[in-house]
DNA sequence: GCAACCATGTCCGAAAACCGCTGGTATATC
DNA sequence: GATATACCAGCGGTTTTCGGACATGGTTGC
């Protein structure tokens, strides 16, 4: 399988992502694109990155986002596997709209099984596609848990959409 | 829950009540309303307020009572609310005859730990409902203490009851 | 199959913080 | 030496906070 991958600085640091036939099928903050080798083999078998392609035109998509434009992501195409639960978890991420907040419980609610909180924040965790999937909506009920990214691009990223965070300890 | 809530003006200031199906569950001065929202939200998780209603004719009662009918609260029905300790305080607050006054050390003695002084106070603070619960006739040995309406309105209400004030430091 | 992971949530108990206090000493004033 | 004031510690009930234990479901690796 042949990926196309490019780069993007952010204001919070510079953006990886990787594009297949079918869409977006990986996009992190510096460094996630060292996570690749056994995320992608384990999906594709083998794979070859091509850098310095971006067929989807991810790079203006950003900068609107980034500007305050934070609907962009709503009609980007992505390519994402993962099992089924896992790939139900992340349609419904989708769904979250910007400036707005779920807890990994409610998730777990809508999706059937009230009890699935955690297997909820495990699906966030393994995420591939970073912003487009807006895992960084989905906080714990007490804490702002955690983000692949780190807590501090998570905090920025709710603040760049105006979602009210209720606790203090939110900062 | 649904609460209807009404204002009198009295010589001291506006006062504001609130009340359900069983009895007035909040009064206090100007600005009391402010303090509504917690207090009512413990207890009732969530509620509304209706305004201009005063289903047990309190305004009638309170300009009597501001004319110098000083028992007309004996039989206003209150709902208090509140943990275990803090009722048999309020209980025997309503015990207490307009033109008397107790000190917390006295209290708490009645109330069997005559250690308790600094909970009684406590109580007194959070007495949702004064003036019927007469919680300004209450003082410390040594002073006036503190009244959620400002201690000049505790000093005027023990004045106006004819209570006999024994320091000099209270007026 | 089975055990081991987890970007969770809930419950419960212990500890600490909060106060509309009191009583005793220790300093100040006259 | 009387007062009077200031300060301090200990007081008890409630409320809040914090931490640990535990149940939880889906995925992954053996």
């Amino acid at each position: 399988m042949l990926l196309d991958y490019d780069e993007f600085e952010s204001p919070i640091g510079r953006i990886v992502f990787a594009s297949n036939d079918d869409g977006i099928c990986g996009l992190g903050f510096e460094g996630y694109e060292k996570r690749w080798g056994p995320i992608f083999e384990r999906r594709f078998g083998t794979f070859e990155l091509r850098h310095g392609r971006d067929p989807y035109g991810l790079k203006v998509i950003l900068r609107k986002y980034f500007a305050g434009d934070l609907h962009v992501f709503d009609s980007v195409e992505v390519s994402l596997g993962g099992a089924p639960f896992q790939q139900r978890v992340w349609k419904e991420l989708r769904t979250i709209p910007a400036g707005e907040i779920r807890t990994y419980g409610q998730l777990a609610k809508i999706l059937g099984n009230p009890q699935a909180s955690r297997a909820v924040g495990h699906a966030n965790a393994v995420n591939p596609v970073s912003l487009i999937v807006p895992c960084h909506r989905v906080v714990g009920t007490t804490s702002l848990t955690g983000y692949g990214g780190g807590l501090e691009r998570k905090q920025w990223l709710l603040r760049h959409e105006g979602a009210q965070l209720a606790l203090a300890a939110w900062g």
